[in-house]
DNA sequence: CGGTTGGTTGATGCAAGTCAACTACGGTGG
DNA sequence: CCACCGTAGTTGACTTGCATCAACCAACCG
């Protein structure tokens, strides 16, 4: 599959990063700049890219050598097995990054879910900013921290939870992701196979788990691809945060 | 459960210790220097605690401010849900460092399964190090990363893997982990419960699964904490690793 | 030497996987 | 503009791998 260059629909793209902005993760001991606005700072060196849907962005081989800020769209990051079995490790919105852990060959390789448009800087510029200002290293010990934290919460939903729970947490940690609230519109950018090859389940246990909280009442599901959010706080429940 | 504090064994100390540093990581860049040895150039300010059997490290809710770094015996590190549920995020061995991440609360809790040995050290001590040093950030750094890339290679194995799958992927990663090879013994400190809340399986599945590896003749089962390691190859295959 | 704890083994049930048919939708071409 | 087709999602019938429940066993310890 060849990368496909689409051209940015800025419109959206503006309002998907000023809603990250506004609903990013803030850093109290900090003048409230976040790696990604640190990486704008040396946007000279940054090209943007468009990819169009389910092409990909960066494969498991090649170098580690650029840094992403997602700035439209929906990415896929995601593992093949040799035996054709695939893991979604995670789903990426506006305003996340990628590429910023420190191995010499890429762990994941990277897909685009929707259309997606991003900004990549060569690791290197990066490294430079990091080494010259302490407060760009501690964000990024928090960035890598916070990742972390969010891989070993998920290795809670795939080793305990149910399928009812794992769709549930799914739900909440994407509401949450995206400032969505109760009663909300959720768009649902990845398919049933994505959904489920995040949540280790199957597209037919995914369908049936999400009509059975349409079912309960917790949800709504106007079309496949949108989730009316009912009851967050049974979803909340369901997903045991804890 | 009270602290209880135990004398340490040392010799079995330093040859676990001599054992990590010979099959741990090395950084090709660096001068063979691992973090837990810049760790002990910070010794002064170390204090070396001991810990029973099934006795407590610390806890989840208690602040981030000590790194440790286990000298002797096995560490389990893990969350309990509000339901009672428990999963084990990993566990530790000798040389390897606990409380790195950079949180202000601590995501897990940690456990000794068998007596253990640890030095511990003020994390602000170890901060005032990394400030000072690049050697020291690029070193946490790339533990962050490894930390990181062992939490998503163990997601393959909680989304995709079926029981045998995630047994022998236990096997082969502590045997990996301890430098033993094929026709080894390997020591399995934790319990059958402890290895089921890691794999998402229940004592009785972790039982019938190895006796059913026995069966197959990837392994033999001399007593119930140790494991002669008959086919590797086999093991690793089922492991599927990538 | 009984009691306790941790591990194994067996019988049974159920949640999720598999296989397969059917439906809804979006794009394309007549 | 509509008919057609291909893809993605849903639903149903059946199977199965693991969980559950329960009995049993072995090692350890007072």
């Amino acid at each position: 599959m060849p990368i496909a260059l689409n051209t940015a629909r800025s419109a959206p793209a503006a309002a998907a990063y000023k809603r990250y902005f506004v609903a990013g993760p803030v850093d109290g001991r900090s003048q409230n700049l976040t790696l990604a606005d640190w990486l704008e700072r040396i946007e000279a060196n940054g090209i943007k890219h468009s990819f169009a849907r389910n092409h990909p962005i960066f494969n498991q081989d090649d170098p580690a050598d650029q840094v992403y800020r997602i700035v439209s769209g929906t990415v896929r990051l995601c593992r093949y097995m040799p035996d054709g079995r695939r893991y979604i490790v995670d789903f990426l919105l506006p305003g996340d990054l990628m590429g910023l852990t420190e191995s010499p060959d890429l762990p994941a390789c990277a897909e685009a879910v929707t259309d997606v448009v991003l900004v990549s800087f060569p690791r290197a510029a990066f490294d430079q900013l990091a080494e010259g200002n302490s407060e760009v290293r501690s964000l990024l010990l928090r960035h890598l921290s916070n990742t972390l934290l969010t891989a070993q919460q998920h290795l809670f939903v795939l080793g305990c939870q149910k399928a009812r729970e794992r769709i549930a947490s799914f739900l909440v940690r994407l509401a949450d992701r995206v400032g969505a609230h109760c009663g909300d519109r959720l768009d649902l950018a990845m398919s049933r196979q994505d959904i489920g090859d995040h949540l280790g389940l199957t597209i037919e246990t995914v369908s049936r788990t999400l009509t059975a909280l349409r079912g309960t009442g917790e949800i709504l599901i106007p079309n496949a691809h949108q989730i009316v959010l009912r009851d967050m706080a049974a979803l909340r429940i369901l997903a045991a945060e804890a």
